[in-house]
DNA sequence: CCCATATAAATCGTATCCGATTAAATCGGA
DNA sequence: TCCGATTTAATCGGATACGATTTATATGGG
C-alpha cells in the first residue's frame, strides 16, 4: 500500500495509496464482469484462466500458472471446475506423469470466442488512454515481482 | 476483462486486458507486502482496514465498508479478528444499538505510524509517475463501480 | 401503542488465494 | 542400478470476497 511520495507528513489516506486503488479497482472490475459472467456460468477467475487457455493447446499446470501468477494450489480446484463444466479437458502428459496437460474443449473455444467483457471498455473511461493504463499497470506489477523475489 | 480498443482481431490474449494487468498487480501487491506484514502478524486487508480506521474514530461498519467497497459479510470477521489482536475496539453505539462503532487502541495507531510500505515505493519503479497511475487507477474503478450500478 | 417496513450487522455457503505439506514420478550421481 | 534430491500436482488450513439470508433494532403510519 505504498503511499504517493508527496504526501509526507500526516495524510496517511487511504486515497493516497496506490495498492489501494490497484486493490479496489480489481473488486470494481470482479463486479463490472459479474452479471456478464453469470449469463455463461462462469466466475471471474475461472474466466480469467480460460483466456489464458485459449492461448495455447496443452499447457501444463505450471505453465498456466506463470502466466497467472498463480500455482496448483489455487489453479487445481478451478480446473476441476472447469472440467466438471465441459469447457477444458485435463489429462496426465505419458511422456512425464507428474504433469497435467489443459485444452479447451469446443464448447470452452466458443465460450472464450464471444469476447465478453468487450462492452466494458467503454466503462473504464479510459479513451485513448486504455492501452497506456494497461501497460502502465503491467510494469507496475512486474516491477513489484521482480523487487519481491530479490529481497524478499 | 476489458481488451485493448487495438487488439481487435484475433489477439485475445491475457497481455491485453486491463483487468487482468489490475488483477495480476493486486497480487504482486499482497506479496511484496507479505514480508512487510509477516513482521506484525497483519494480513494484506487487515492492514488496509486498520489504516481506514485511523482516518477518523467511531466510523460504523457501513462507513468503514464504503471507504474499502466492502460489506459487513466481508468485514465483520476481520473487524473481530482486530479487536481480538487489540488493535480496535468495537461497541454498540447506545444511540443506534444496530450499528458498531470502530476505533483504533493505542497500539492499533502505534502500528499504523510505523508507516509499512514506504519501503515499496521504489519498487513499484513508477518514479514520479506514483500519483499519476494513483490517480488513473482510483478513476478506472469509480468509472467501473458507476457504470456497473446505472444499468448492472 | 402496534405492527409493517427499513436498516445495520452478523451468519452461511461458495469460490478464491496462499503457505505448508504430501504423493507420485523423474532425474542423477555413486 | 539404486537411492536421495528434485519436480509437478494435489491436498489442507486460514483468510478473504460476496450473494443470500437472518437477527436485532429503529421508524413511521394508523
Amino acid at each position: 500500500m505504498a503511499r504517493s511520495p508527496k504526501s509526507a507528513g500526516k495524510g496517511r489516506k487511504l486515497s493516497n495509496f496506490l495498492c489501494f486503488a490497484i486493490y479496489s479497482a480489481n473488486l470494481a472490475f470482479g463486479r463490472a464482469y459479474k452479471p456478464l459472467l453469470d449469463k455463461v456460468g462462469l466466475t471471474y477467475t475461472q474466466y480469467i484462466a480460460l483466456v489464458a487457455l485459449s492461448d495455447e493447446d496443452e499447457q501444463t499446470v505450471s505453465a498456466l500458472g506463470e502466466k497467472l501468477f498463480l500455482e496448483s494450489n489455487t489453479l487445481t480446484p478451478i480446473l476441476k471446475k472447469l472440467e466438471q463444466m465441459g469447457l477444458i479437458k485435463r489429462h496426465r502428459d505419458p511422456a512425464d506423469e507428474r504433469q497435467v496437460r489443459l485444452s479447451l474443449t469446443p464448447a470452452g473455444r466458443k465460450l472464450i470466442e464471444q469476447d465478453l467483457g468487450e462492452s466494458l471498455i467503454e466503462a473504464t473511461g479510459l479513451g485513448d488512454d486504455f492501452p497506456v493504463v494497461q501497460k502502465t499497470v503491467s510494469r507496475l506489477r512486474d516491477n513489484l515481482l521482480r523487487a519481491t523475489n530479490i529481497d524478499g
